[in-house]
DNA sequence: GTCTATATCACGATAGAC
DNA sequence: GTCTATCGTGATATAGAC
């Protein structure tokens, strides 16, 4: 099993049921993946399931709603701690970049199979989605207002910053050549790059901003 | 039907065959669309989707093929016709982007659907994607060496890139605040700052190549 | 709570008439 | 080449014993 993000549930059965889902889904997508094979996973019968979720979208909604809420909590508290609105920037993009490279199997299921999820879900964990875009958008908005980036479209960069992030889960790979820490600095400094930091870069030149 | 980009499949039945599994691929994923679904869209009956092709898997084989062609030609004859490395810069990104916006349907199967290919063709189509990447590669390292683009890890950047404009495919909506060329212009404004473009206007000023 | 066994259904793909 | 009809398989989900 790949994450400890679910440590949580109980029971046990629920929990086991929960990361064998998680990694058949990010494997082979929610729609190949099998009860049975979830269920095989966890070392349970197929009917086993039925017993703590009610369907395999119930699965996979607990694991899309679990997941963002843990994505956009790292976000928030890498945003509140830092500074200045660069070392904002910084922060929040090396924190949720970090944060879906480390649970890139659980990031995966997230964000890339929410067209599987029924109508209802599927607008809440839009709605939990569009949290972590207001969070990155209030630092660029931050960093223009004090003069320190240089944006002129700041809901394109968002976007752009998003995909970004979001992005590392699907080719993120824990034996490729860099860890989630290194995939978290570099893109942190392109992040920089992106607002038109101009504080930053030769020689530690910081102007301090609210 | 959203493309055009099959226009030269004959017969007739062949391409609408095509373009009915482009469009549900793209909407509900390889997995969740069924031949019924295509054949229904060509306007034809279940059976004869095998006229046309052995198995629903050489339908994504063949629109993976296609899609990932025309790509890499767009984004090598953007590089091709640019003067210096930043131009060539902004317009593969532009060209790169702008295609996976206008056939963000196609795109998006060509994309994101690989992992339901059979391993020899996933092979041939990660083969074609690899060409991409060493083209954007190609255009950072002719900057980097000619002191234009200030970039520490061209590899990692050049992945960034490719993160970014592939993933417009995911988001973009034709009914959205941004056409296809505006993504791209704002799109290739970026890449020129994550590739440290010290030529360009000063940062905020976004002159970009239009 | 978990199992074995199974109901029910829809899928991909084929057969054979026209 | 296209149709109607259908085969065989394997899916989700349930029933009932333990």
């Amino acid at each position: 099993m790949t994450d400890a993000s679910f440590g949580g549930v109980t029971p046990d059965a629920a929990r086991r049921l929960l990361l064998g889902a998680v990694d058949a889904f990010a494997e082979r997508g929610f729609h190949a993946t099998t009860t049975r094979d979830i269920a095989g996973r966890a070392g349970m019968s197929p009917a086993a399931l039925y017993i703590h979720y009610r369907t395999k979208e119930e699965l996979l909604f607990h694991i899309s709603r679990v997941g963002h809420e843990q994505s956009v909590a790292v976000l928030a508290e890498a945003v509140e701690q830092a500074p200045d609105c660069a070392a904002r920037l910084a922060a929040a993009v090396r924190a949720f970049v970090r944060w879906h490279a480390e649970h890139h199997t659980t990031a995966r299921v997230v964000q890339y199979e929410l067209a599987a999820l029924e109508p209802e879900h599927y607008e809440l964990i839009v709605a939990l989605r569009r949290r972590s875009e207001e969070i990155l958008r209030g630092v660029l908005e931050d960093g223009v207002a004090s003069g320190r980036f240089a944006v002129d479209d700041i809901r394109g960069t968002t976007l752009a910053l998003m995909s970004l992030c979001v992005d590392v889960a699907r080719w993120f790979r824990p034996e490729g050549r860099r860890t989630p820490d290194e995939v978290g600095a570099l893109y942190a400094d392109l992040a920089l790059r992106m607002a038109g930091d101009c504080g930053a870069a030769p020689a530690g030149v910081t102007s301090s901003s609210g």
